[in-house]
DNA sequence: TATTGTTATACTCTATAACTATA
DNA sequence: TATAGTTATAGAGTATAACAATA
């Protein structure tokens, strides 16, 4: 006996895939309550924690182009969670901060969306957890590298 | 000394998001030269595995939405890939099948992916990977009850 | 010249409502 | 009535080119 889409689930590409779906739809429960989506919620919990962040630093950080974050930023801005000041020194940069409302927020919100979070790897023990997200990132690490250096697809067919 | 999105760090969906965006431009310059996107990738491996499969199966097993799948399937179609075919019994349901320049397609597509996808676990041994993919898996599976069941966030507070 | 933030635009993926033809 | 496939539409996320202000 064999399932439909067993090519398909051999590849970590479909499975991160699959599982980024699943994802999509609870965490944008979670964070609907609290006025908040993915990119807006990961862009004020930068905020919060670097105060003075500059938009070109804060693309950067959460791999946003440029563009994007114009009306992520705007969002964020409009209810008055976060304040975007000119920097003193260079009058082309914004500076961007939480206010007070904003860290109220992401500090309420982020405590539901942990619980969602860790209930997405219920029955594994904190050393999976913790093994599945280095993983992860070695994944997207070497996702980058693929397509910064040369041609993909000579890997050794030799 | 601590990065800029340590918190965000932390959840494995803000990890699974990452990995997966990383991985999009990868899979696009692969698929390309085929003619294919990811969607059409994926319908294409399931049909040629499956031959006489219906487009509301495949919606199932693809996790896609019915709507979503036509345009998919119009584009396997028009170059000849894949054949839809009414169903003899059921006038309202259509058989899909590769045809041989699908079948050839896809094993030819596969073969580079496969190589590309390997190279998103460099470095990781072949167990390793194992877990990687069955860890997602569960993320899947729980993320998708998540939604199914009950109010999210309930996660015992107490 | 180069950089910061912005506007405009386009493409992919996803989700829902409503239609048609068959059952 | 219910189901299979379709159309139309809308919302996210992502990507590039080009502009104004500033360095």
């Amino acid at each position: 006996m064999m399932s439909f889409d067993t090519d398909l689930r051999g590849l970590v590409g479909y499975n991160v895939k699959r599982a980024n779906s699943s994802l999509l739809v609870g965490v944008g429960k979670v964070l609907k309550p609290f006025g908040l989506r993915r990119t807006t919620y990961s862009a004020l919990s930068v905020i919060a924690q670097n105060a003075g962040i500059k938009q070109s630093d804060l693309a950067q950080v959460l791999a946003i182009e440029r563009p994007n974050l114009v009306q992520i930023l705007d969002e964020l801005q409009k209810p008055g969670l976060i304040e975007r000041t000119r920097d003193a020194n260079d009058r082309r940069a914004y500076r961007l901060t939480a206010t007070t409302a904003g860290i109220e927020k992401i500090a309420a919100a982020a405590k539901k969306l942990r619980a969602f979070d860790e209930h997405l790897t219920k029955g594994m023990a904190a050393e999976e957890r913790a093994a599945l997200i280095a993983a992860l990132r070695r994944v997207e690490e070497n996702g980058a590298e693929a397509w910064e250096g040369r041609e993909i697809g000579q890997v050794s067919t030799t």
